[in-house]
DNA sequence: ACGTGTCGGATCGTTGAACGACGTGTGGTG
DNA sequence: CACCACACGTCGTTCAACGATCCGACACGT
């Protein structure tokens, strides 16, 4: 058969429709990047204020795209603004905490018991790599990756279900917790322990053992929530 | 006893910091709520364009502070912007439905079967005022209040979780699924038979068969789904 | 000395105008 | 009929400016 021209280049023009490009345009979304860097990196720490003139110039940019980034990560609510007074990083409290969790509940274990993907190879796979990813980081006593290591685990935990929003909405709630870890103190051994969980919920769900799976992730929740809370509580100013 | 009035002070000032003054100001805000208003209400139909300067005219507000109600109702999903043409009402497909929908059956089932308030009587009763908002609404033949009602079901449903985060991200998949709505026609027949499931699921709530309740509402669900699936190849242009 | 009232400085919220960049449609040409 | 160039309209971004509001400091009266 001919090659077609046209059919090719129609071929690939679908294709190319469909992986949408990145898109990183739009100064303002590059500014909110860096600035959710800055945030979940522990650089910018929970309570500092953001002056938007100093902001301006740092980040060489005009004060509204500046607002419209502020915009965006306050509805992420990575930060939280106070009218005439300031955008300032959010500082999630116990509430914050308890409201998460109880999001986390619901959300995580229905993915694993009732995902659409809970058997699907591609998903399951990258729970395994998150696992493994974060017994490397811990090998290498790098606790900052074994925190990033535990948010892809439980991202891949909700993407079983095969939601582009809930994945996001999920990517919103992990986020927020960075926050409330930065206030706990360093993550050394605080992440620690879940290592060997998450290897038995990942080793579950390779089994297609998911309703085990699911109680297994809940109690895991419950655990971590106690945790955090108590460090909240115990540790405050 | 003596009223001591130093601790009656002390008691009002706790009682007055919990209750958050509402703080309704931020024009944006405000401009970005009458859009989403006129949009769910069908009043703006998927598809239109929103140029800027028409709309800044017609709501007496400034080119940048009508972006920023954009970009809000962007990150919601109720506007989709397509960089250098403008933004347009979104116009959501069948993937949309497909992904909305996967996220209301993980989380809407879950919430009924495991939600912190599932046995509260306050949160009960929204789910059954709900129901009965729907049933008067139909026997006014008030169909547009009868999706509204249905709306305040699958929110009350997801309230039983008792989690803030959660009743928004359903507040915003449930307005994204009324876009969906508009293009399947008028809501006569479509809401109507779902008047008899709202109230087994709420009976079968208050009765506190949750896992039955859980059931109903996934097959709820996926039937939902179908319908709309079904509505929107069969009837597109 | 303590609380109260007033004042000034600083910042935010909002506006209007401006320039460059990009997509779209029109019209001419082979 | 297909293809290319050009002009037009719109968005993306920036700047300067004006009120509105909040915070801190100071002076005053009790």
């Amino acid at each position: 058969m001919t090659a077609d021209p046209d059919r090719a280049a129609q071929a690939a023009l679908a294709a190319l429709s469909s992986t949408r490009v990145a898109q990183t345009s739009s100064t303002a979304e590059r500014v909110a990047d860096a600035l959710r860097e800055q945030v979940v990196e522990g650089r910018l720490l929970p309570g500092v204020r953001l002056g938007e003139p100093a902001f301006c110039e740092a980040m060489r940019v005009s004060r509204n795209t500046l607002r419209e980034a502020f915009s965006q990560l306050v509805a992420e609510r990575i930060l939280v603004r106070e009218a005439h007074r300031g955008v300032f990083v959010a500082t999630p409290g116990v509430t914050d905490v308890h409201d998460v969790y109880r999001s986390r509940r619901i959300v995580e274990p229905a993915a694993v018991r009732h995902g659409e993907r809970a058997r699907d190879e591609a998903a399951i796979a990258r729970v395994r790599d998150a696992v493994d990813e974060g017994r490397s980081a811990a090998a290498a006593e790098d606790w900052a990756g074994v925190a990033d290591a535990n948010q892809h685990f439980h991202r891949a935990l909700v993407s079983l279900a095969g939601s582009t929003r809930l994945d996001q909405q999920m990517d919103l709630l992990l986020a927020e917790m960075r926050l409330a870890f930065h206030r706990v103190g360093t993550h050394r051994d605080f992440h620690e322990p879940y290592l060997e969980r998450n290897d038995a919920v990942a080793a579950l769900v390779e089994q297609g053992e998911l309703e085990k799976a699911a109680l297994e992730v809940a109690d895991y929740l419950a655990d971590a929530e106690a945790r955090i809370v108590a460090s909240l509580t115990g540790a405050g100013p």
